[in-house]
DNA sequence: CACATACTTGAATAAACGTTCAAGAACTAT
DNA sequence: ATAGTTCTTGAACGTTTATTCAAGTATGTG
């Protein structure tokens, strides 16, 4: 046996930037090879298609997503100051103009919806896990006293999903930082009242 | 002289169809064409290439979304009323699946962001338009007495575009419409406090 | 050192893409 | 009616696309 040669979280990484710089259409296998520094060959072999390689790239980024989810969030006492840093770290990217500053999830989801129904499934169903996150977040905080136990968590993670897609598409049309860092502190302030 | 002898409304309104349902990039020429009725070598005449047809069907269908906002706030005496009809306007095709559940001004945007500055611009500047649109409704209704002077008509508009962002993608990810409802009752209400 | 078994390579393929253009059809004006 | 102009038609063009595969190269084993 001889192993793989190449360094896959790295070449997922390298396709999920692609991806999101892109989307998914206009990331033809030839900026692929190039951001990975696979040939189409061993690209087809690892992931079988494009698609595959998509599918392996959103698996990556919830992976990562989460990691980072979950240190912030074990780092942090009060929830309110975990979701404020949470919120900055979406806002800054926003502002920027680097390729992170888009979801990989929602901007693939809003190209896809509709055309390719295997893709939507997975996505969608990594979103409704980031929202149970957020809810499973909100929820301790009311058992800990930190908010009260109406609204529910489940409305209050709602609005908050809500607003973080707002806030990514409005970044989108105006690079106004100060708006947008208004606009999250206002978003955070009506989800934990 | 010898006329056109198509219905360039109708064309429009074919296309920007065409466009919300596939995306641009996967909106070929031939289903332009099959949606139209048009040739390509008319679309060429008559629009110089696909992004052409792009651009006027955008133009098309920003008068056509103002024509209904100007009229929805024009027969409502309170602005509360008009704005719960605008966004039950919003959020039922968004429960549903048809092709106009998305808006063709984000999906278009998301889609070309950093890749093409003329569509961005174009885009970009009828989504602050709308800001606009909404931020002015909102300064009547302060004048009115309806609402209170603080928060400003600029930040609750802004917050009300970027909760109507947040919908649309929102719906994307799950099709629970009483949850839609839920939302859009719940950004009304903080926006008009 | 040699064999066998992978993995890597990148040119080749066929399909789909946006776009063009010369020929044909239809309207207007004389 | 006829001529002239303009619009319509759809086949053809050159690119670009995702994908394949046979040849080449490196690794691990006996």
């Amino acid at each position: 046996m001889r192993s793989a040669e190449f360094d896959k979280e790295y070449v997922l990484r390298q396709a999920m930037r692609t991806f999101m710089q892109y989307g998914y259409s206009k990331t033809s296998m030839q900026k692929l090879t190039e951001a990975t520094g696979l040939h189409p060959g061993s690209i087809y072999c690892a992931f079988k298609n494009k698609k595959g390689l998509l599918l392996a790239s959103v698996e990556q980024y919830q992976q990562d997503k989460n990691e980072q989810f979950e240190q912030l969030f074990a780092q942090h006492k009060s929830v309110r100051s975990a979701l404020e840093i949470f919120l900055q770290d979406i806002v800054q990217p926003c502002a920027s103009n680097e390729a992170t500053k888009v979801c990989l999830l929602t901007r693939t989801l809003s190209e896809v919806d509709g055309q390719d129904d295997e893709v939507t499934q997975v996505l969608s169903n990594n979103l409704c896990a980031f929202e149970q996150a957020l809810q499973s977040v909100l929820s301790k905080a009311q058992h800990c006293g930190e908010i009260s136990a109406t609204p529910s968590a489940k409305e209050r993670a709602q609005f908050l999903v809500m607003g973080i897609y707002g806030l990514r598409t409005y970044a989108s049309t105006s690079s106004d930082e100060q708006a947008l860092v208004k606009l999250s502190e206002q978003l955070l302030g009506h989800v934990l009242q």
